[in-house]
DNA sequence: AGCTTAACATACTAAGTAGTATATTGTCAA
DNA sequence: TTGACAATATACTACTTAGTATGTTAAGCT
């Protein structure tokens, strides 16, 4: 067998070949980036030369440019809304207090590098949402998503008795969606 | 001589010679492109060509692109800010009540359009401040001067009863321009 | 009038930009 | 083992960009 016949490893880096772990560098990279110098503020050299890979594995990911910035709002930032401004509402009993509490934690006492993954959205619900049309329907529809999944909380907060009855839950859940984006200025 | 040899005046336009005048319509351009594309988004070549201007004017009045930038803060958005949401506070003895109607009136039956002047701050801000250290600070400069004006009228209002005297005028006037910030988006 | 200078215009450049064409190489099925 | 194709690399192109160099003209001063 022999499997790798003993390819000179020398320092250069081995070529492995991994699909999915190639555009998740990619789109690690372009995060950063692209969170960083906006959208329009970062060109696509900018981001290969940040990788290991180059402009034909960019190009063999994403057909354009466009087509990055769409995976980074499915893929990186609407998990990363889920992953930190939902789910873990599921250990508080109250529903508010989990908020009060994930929005301490959050935007309290973090340094601003974490800071940062809040706003990401409003950053480019900003900044693309006159430029491309299918970036603003992503963008709304991430935005809405969470709004939707807070008021799941919050009506799980009136079952449990701890929300008024009266409230409207979308409402609410607009308005702290609002102004948590309003904070993370 | 011989100068030009019947150098016909045609339809062509006049050029008449106007510092200022010339200054306000490339400001204007910029203010009304850079809303709609960010600041990146738009090339001084763009400006110019939606101007009766060419570049050598552009180049004549702003440094540098960015020096333009510094001077859509100052001299556009800095006084939309206050002409919209300082300024109109003065006609309401009880500047709550002008808070409220005032944003009622510039958030809520406007068209989009007219909202836009809202929260090109907030655009800009998200969009510049990682690029260029100068422009965050004159941007922050800009919502600190609307916080501290906005405090004026909320101290007012604790002298004419309006405000209870327990209230942090600070703390309210930051929320405020934090929640309509938020709203805008 | 004529000179001077500020207020522009025109033409250009060097450095980026997104995207393409094509070559190379790992990997896996047969 | 060997094709075959997917995954990646390299080299290039056509175009845009901020900025410059330099030419031209309106307007005030004398």
């Amino acid at each position: 067998m022999m499997k790798k016949t003993a390819v000179k490893r020398t320092s250069s880096r081995r070529k492995v070949r991994n699909l999915e772990q190639s555009r998740k560098e990619i789109l690690d990279v372009a995060s950063v980036e692209v969170f960083h110098h906006g959208f329009q503020g970062v060109s696509v050299d900018d981001i290969v030369m940040k990788t290991s890979l180059t402009k034909g594995a960019f190009y063999h990911h994403f057909p354009t440019k466009l087509d990055l910035g769409y995976a980074l709002v499915d893929d990186v930032v609407k998990p990363a809304i889920i992953g930190r401004w939902i789910t873990p509402l599921s250990q508080y009993p109250n529903p508010l207090k989990g908020i009060v509490e994930q929005t301490k934690l959050l935007l309290g006492g973090m340094d601003p590098s974490q800071l940062k993954l809040g706003c990401p959205l409003n950053n480019l619900v900003q900044e693309m949402t006159p430029v491309d049309k299918e970036f603003k329907k992503r963008l709304q529809a991430t935005l809405a998503l969470w709004v939707a999944e807070l008021e799941v909380h919050l009506k799980r907060g009136k079952k449990t008795g701890f929300v008024r009855k009266d409230v409207n839950t979308r409402q609410v859940a607009l308005f702290i969606v609002m102004t948590i984006e309003g904070m993370a200025g």
